[in-house]
DNA sequence: TATTGTTATACTCTATAACTATA
DNA sequence: TATAGTTATAGAGTATAACAATA
């Protein structure tokens, strides 16, 4: 006999609900800097890998292309990134933080540190391991090709 | 010295990226039944607890009363859901599953299951219970009032 | 032919503020 | 006074399809 099946159907739910507080906390703290949690993410994908094409990008953040391009052109208008060409594909445009960009960067970083210490503050070093771990099984199993079923 | 120092300032982004994998899955089942991921989570805290006013929903699936309005008035136009007024409180009205809703619930329910198989397939049942309960402290965590610090 | 990005378009969710009616 | 809901309004993210230019 399961004992954790009324549990487990909770998961997806359980799921859903911390990324909600989190998405809300982040919007919050970010609205005096006038960026999203979302721009944020996108921002942080940016600082990680430079020059990024568009399409790069969409893949990082799981999004899509024409999504990442209203983003960028609002970011653009902040100037917070700057588009330009490709040095060997001329159909491509790479994406980079501007140094305000950066800056503001940093300052979003502190901004949301005691979201993050908040979070961490409900574990051990080791859970947190364990739980990013899982967070990822889950992102990788349910980003797998369904083609074949 | 910490080992997880890398690990730890990803969580959130962990979070983040397994949501998003799971409201996608969730979007692309549900799109040929005309229901999106965040109304069928509506449906469902309305299977739980019938005749709920549309503040206890705004809670419950932790969004704004004008949402969930905007929301009620979509799944009351597709007949999922009926409005009616509270018994007592003539100020406030109830929100019940039609027979229609419930029918419309219980497809989706199965349209997801193999989603939910394959979170479930990451980790044993001991683990989901455990990531469930650290999920839901992380949630709890970050809903408690700011307003003291 | 396939791919990168753009454009047009539309819909859902989100959220604030002002408002009505009731508790 | 406080609360439940409505309305108007606005913006952000999402996504599809058609298109141009390039690989």
């Amino acid at each position: 006999m399961k004992e954790s099946t009324q549990q487990e159907r909770e998961l997806p739910l359980a799921l859903r609900a911390a990324y909600m507080a989190l998405h809300r906390n982040t919007e919050a703290a970010f609205a005096q800097h006038g960026v999203t949690a979302d721009q944020f993410v996108l921002l942080l994908a940016l600082s990680e890998g430079q020059a990024l094409t568009q399409r790069e990008l969409a893949d990082r953040i799981s999004s899509d292309p024409s999504t990442v391009r209203a983003m960028l052109v609002l970011l653009e208008k902040m100037e917070l990134i700057q588009r330009a060409s490709h040095p060997t594909d001329s159909r491509a445009k790479t994406v980079a933080l501007t140094a305000s960009g950066k800056r503001k960067l940093r300052k979003l970083w502190k901004a949301g540190q005691s979201i993050r210490d908040e979070m961490y503050r409900c574990m051990t070093p080791d859970e947190v391991d364990t739980l990013i771990c899982q967070l990822r099984n889950i992102t990788s199993t349910l980003n797998q090709e369904k083609s074949l079923v």
